[in-house]
DNA sequence: CACAGCCAACCTACCAGTAGGTAGGCTGGT
DNA sequence: ACCAGCCTACCTACTGGTAGGTTGGCTGTG
């Protein structure tokens, strides 16, 4: 029984994983073969050069984020549960093996990465906001989720406050401790929900 | 006329602006040595091993960090406006050069440093924290700034949401745009102010 | 003053290790 | 016969780091 191709599969799984704890450059095509037990050599097989690995990852990337947002849609029940689920979903991504989101890992050494890349990677993060904009446009929409703010509210505006907190939340609560995130989160999303006497209520509060 | 050492302190700057712009394992000693116009067993006469270098870099960041804030309190007037100076003062620092901030930048690289510079590191961004958690208790003391959560408002987790939220915007915004870093930050302020009549007058609106 | 000694700062020349990448050969299934 | 998949063996470029030598300015001492 041949793997038919499956070492290709494997090799990014391995990759986005070594990518989330290690970034692009932070990873060689000798670690890739180590860990499948196959000489550095046979990766160039399945991915001449690095780029061409690195352009599979935002498609795999994007594969695992879509794949994400359609969980949360299945089992989410309304705005606020589907940024619950997403932000445990981060945490748990995160904080379970010391990983960074795939999106931020290419962030970051993004400067130095082809241009090919860089624009798939722009590509990814609409995305990502793209969802979250649906997930705050509904919870303004059914009344779950209100701005304070003077003027119309702008969910696409809210959503991207949201992304760039909780990129920033989890990168930062690597160093200064994971519980950081879950209280920034919530005292983010607390500032959007409607004002109410239950929001009073420890019960109905917001909990990562 | 010798240089007493201000080769030194060249390739500290050089060093600095090296790491906010490919990260700390993303410049080489040679790099180093290019920019200087000297050989690179020359930098190692400086500093003997790289993790020297990381340490002194993070001595360099913490003058840089308190420089700043001693700026933002001579010149401030009352907190928002410190904050609105800070987070100036980062843009510009960021968006001048495609830059990161070198504590994000070493964040980055965090987990193949040497556990001495970690602590460094965590050290930092404590540092950082307090200039920022004062500047929110002075907001909240004179009435500037107030959080409408329920119970009573905490300047500390809410400088950890303003810190997070500036980091991850800065960093995401050189992907999508620098405008959004600006837009970002002024709608989480916004939701900071004082509900007043003025809060609907565009006039007084937060601008960063 | 002259001179010896010291030392910071720099140099050339090297090391082992690793990066990404290439050339060409073997093998087993279709 | 073909070819995907894997191999050995190799390349160049570059990494952090070391050994050892040269220079030239300061210093204390006769």
């Amino acid at each position: 029984m041949n793997n038919r191709s499956n070492t290709r599969q494997q090799l990014l799984e391995v990759s986005a994983d070594l990518l989330c704890r290690r970034g692009f450059s932070g990873f060689s095509y000798q670690d890739l073969a180590q860990q499948l037990g196959i000489r550095k050599a046979s990766v160039h097989h399945h991915f001449p050069q690095k780029a061409d690995l690195g352009l599979a990852l935002c498609d795999w990337t994007e594969q695992w984020l879509l794949q994400g947002f359609e969980h949360f849609d299945r089992q989410g029940n309304g705005a606020v549960d589907r940024l619950q689920r997403y932000l445990r979903a981060s945490a748990k991504h995160a904080f379970n093996g010391d990983r960074q989101c795939p999106l931020s890992a290419l962030n970051s050494d993004m400067p130095q990465l082809p241009e090919a890349i860089q624009e798939r990677l722009r590509q990814l993060s609409h995305t990502e906001l793209d969802w979250v904009t649906g997930v705050f446009r509904m919870g303004l929409d059914n009344g779950e989720l209100q701005d304070h703010s003077p003027g119309e509210a702008d969910p696409r505006a809210m959503a991207r406050l949201f992304i760039f907190t909780c990129k920033g939340a989890l990168f930062y609560a690597r160093l200064q401790g994971q519980e950081y995130f879950t209280q920034s989160m919530s005292l983010l999303l607390q500032q959007w929900l409607p004002d109410t006497h239950d929001n009073h209520n420890t019960a109905t509060g917001i909990t990562v």
